[in-house]
DNA sequence: CCCGGTCTGTTCGCTATCGAACATGTCTCG
DNA sequence: CGAGACATGTTCGATAGCGAACAGACCGGG
């Protein structure tokens, strides 16, 4: 499932290199993440920028009685870590590893530097950002009006998107605890899904089966975070 | 209620123009608006960015079926128009006056030349744009976890934060809008916060008579943002 | 190969919210 | 001042999701 330590296969960090003139980054890690991996804790100071390779980022909030909501999701599309880009130092939000894999990892200080030091890096990031933005929205309206069902399609979408084969390594569990709902209602829905020949569920692994029905039973939130999430990393874009 | 046009009173656009150089922005002019004007339509190009005096904006999301939800709140503190800042030059939601007032407008391109000619002014407006982003993340958690009555208290508080006075001129259907609830819901909520007596309502004006109690009965949701709208918002902030 | 832990499935009553329908109150304009 | 438009209040099923409890299935280690 995970192959060995691969070169630069994150999109961002890719155009970022690509344009880079004399000095590479010192500092930069190739790290391997397990599955849970608290990479940041609310309001807690952030050190490090995170690239994902291989592995998907999830951006938690958790609330005092440790009720959870997923805000956003990860993947080698993109960052963790834009808000010590935007000014501040930490967030309200806990991000955790989803799915195990290979992240870059850089520090805070080197990755400002090259910002201070190249406009193509503002323009990239601030872009990547953006569509950051539509998804924690979409989110939000999401939240607010489509069942369990509906969500958990967008999820497993949202997943699918930053993997590589159809398959998953997710307990219905977690699951829940992204969505911010029960187990059971998980349970439920999966078994739905299931029964439709949608997806395939066994003991932690999710097989997905028939994306088009999927994206069919899907609302709508999907495709709008996936049309926002294409357009803005179309790079390179015209400063 | 709305004083005639007032000096520059956005704490933003203060910044800006407090550090501003040589040329002033021709362009920048004061607009009034009325309650239900829409300034941004989804997906549509944006050409003004607009500073609140004192009218409050609200960022919502309006599904294919019609139903929507709001994503956020701009008053006096910030401004309408992030996106185009970093790089969409759209987003998928809608912008609409919450409270009626007077606004500041400038066109686009000329806020986009006053940011590549300032670092300032980009720091002021990436650290405003963190707070925007840390409130539509718990908007998004709120939406899950949070009963009618806890999300009104919220919403009465963040439109509270952003007038002058303790009333605010809006009905309960459009105050169900942006919740995305029906309008019974909120008027059964509303009900049980007037018989509290933390509340007055009288068609379309609702006067807040005990903001303690409000605090209390709302969720941590409120809290949370402000915290964060004010530690971003601590001008000026270290380059 | 057995046993404890983990994951999934199922059930039951409960509550918040929904959807629809309708009643009442109040402002405004002709 | 009277009619309509608009805002609010109330009620009644229907339903999605919750909380709790428990059963069975599967896995991996001793």
């Amino acid at each position: 499932m995970t192959d060995a330590p691969k070169p630069i296969q994150n999109q961002l960090l890719a155009e970022i290199i690509k344009n880079a003139k004399h000095r590479d980054f010192p500092d930069l890690v190739l790290v391997e993440l397990s599955l849970g991996d608290a990479i940041y804790e609310s309001d807690q100071p952030i050190e490090f920028v995170y690239f994902p390779v291989d592995c998907i980022f999830s951006l938690l909030y958790v609330m005092i009685d440790g009720a959870s909501a997923e805000i956003s999701v990860i993947g080698n599309e993109g960052m963790l870590g834009v808000s010590v880009v935007m000014g501040g130092d930490s967030t309200p939000n806990r991000a955790v590893v989803q799915s195990k894999g290979f992240a870059y990892r850089l520090p805070v200080a080197e990755f400002k530097k090259e910002l201070q030091a190249r406009t193509d890096v503002w323009v990239l990031t601030l872009r990547y950002t953006q569509a950051l933005i539509t998804q924690m929205s979409q989110t939000a309206a999401c939240n607010r009006h489509h069942s369990i069902d509906q969500q958990l399609c967008r999820w497993l979408l949202l997943s699918l998107d930053r993997l590589h084969g159809n398959q998953l390594t997710m307990t219905q569990e977690l699951i829940a605890n992204m969505l911010g709902v029960r187990r059971e209602g998980v349970t439920e829905a999966a078994g739905r899904l299931q029964k439709a020949g949608v997806i395939q569920y066994q003991r932690g692994h999710i097989t997905v089966l028939d994306r088009p029905k999927l994206e069919k039973l899907c609302c709508e939130c999907y495709a709008v975070v996936k049309r926002e999430t294409d357009r803005l990393g179309s790079f390179p874009s015209k400063p």
